[in-house]
DNA sequence: AATAACACTTACAAAAAAGTAAGTACTTTC
DNA sequence: GAAAGTACTTACTTTTTTGTAAGTGTTATT
């Protein structure tokens, strides 16, 4: 009684999974440089509503790819950013990037 | 008057638009070593219902990512295979492998 | 004292993606 | 000549994802 191994196509799948849905890469996008606030995100990404970007975070978030941190300062914030774990898919994220904007050109022309 | 440039946050967009869903990363995976035909890939991917295969090739042809063959033979054969642009998408498919398997085996520990 | 900002939460609705189940037209094998 | 394979197509339903719109409790500003 052999168990399968989990193959390539189980692997690429799990990626998606993590990253996929209309809004992820675009808050990991804004994430990746610098830590961001809730309203500082919902401000680069006016499109988003503020259910999605809470939901699509905390997923984010159960996945260990970005931390949420509160600063119990006066006015409370609360800072989201990659976690040591999520920088290891910034190299991902970047042929990602580069394919997105070579298909972009050629589908303008 | 100004146009807008696309930013980093349209160009990985574009590529899930192109690579997202539950099958087209599985289909691209089969259809990365050689060519196959519908009923190949349709016995590669059990779970996949014909209608969402046929649907997801059309796409992928549509994105010119893969091509249709059809080959006049006696029992006519139907081959999908990536196109010369398609193959550019390759070094997205590797990261995106590579770290859903890191993933995999950080998650079931 | 009213208004606004912050970081959420909730109930509900619409839209998009995926699945079910059947059928088509043709060919080959038993 | 019945059954099975190939490459699809169609109508319809279910599930999943996303959006709408309002509200909460706290603090800061005018």
């Amino acid at each position: 009684m052999q168990l399968e191994q989990p193959t390539g196509t189980v692997f690429v799948q799990t990626t998606l999974k993590v990253l996929g849905g209309k809004w992820k890469l675009l808050i990991l996008w804004y994430l990746k440089d610098e830590p961001k606030r809730f309203s500082e995100l919902k401000r680069s990404i006016p499109d988003i509503t503020e259910k999605m970007l809470m939901q699509q975070l905390r997923e984010l978030e159960k996945d260990e790819i970005i931390v949420r941190n509160v600063r119990s300062t006066v006015p409370l914030k609360v800072e989201y950013s990659f976690s040591d774990y999520g920088t290891t898919i910034i190299p991902v994220l970047t042929p990602l990037c580069d394919w997105g904007k070579e298909h972009l050109q050629r589908i303008n022309s």
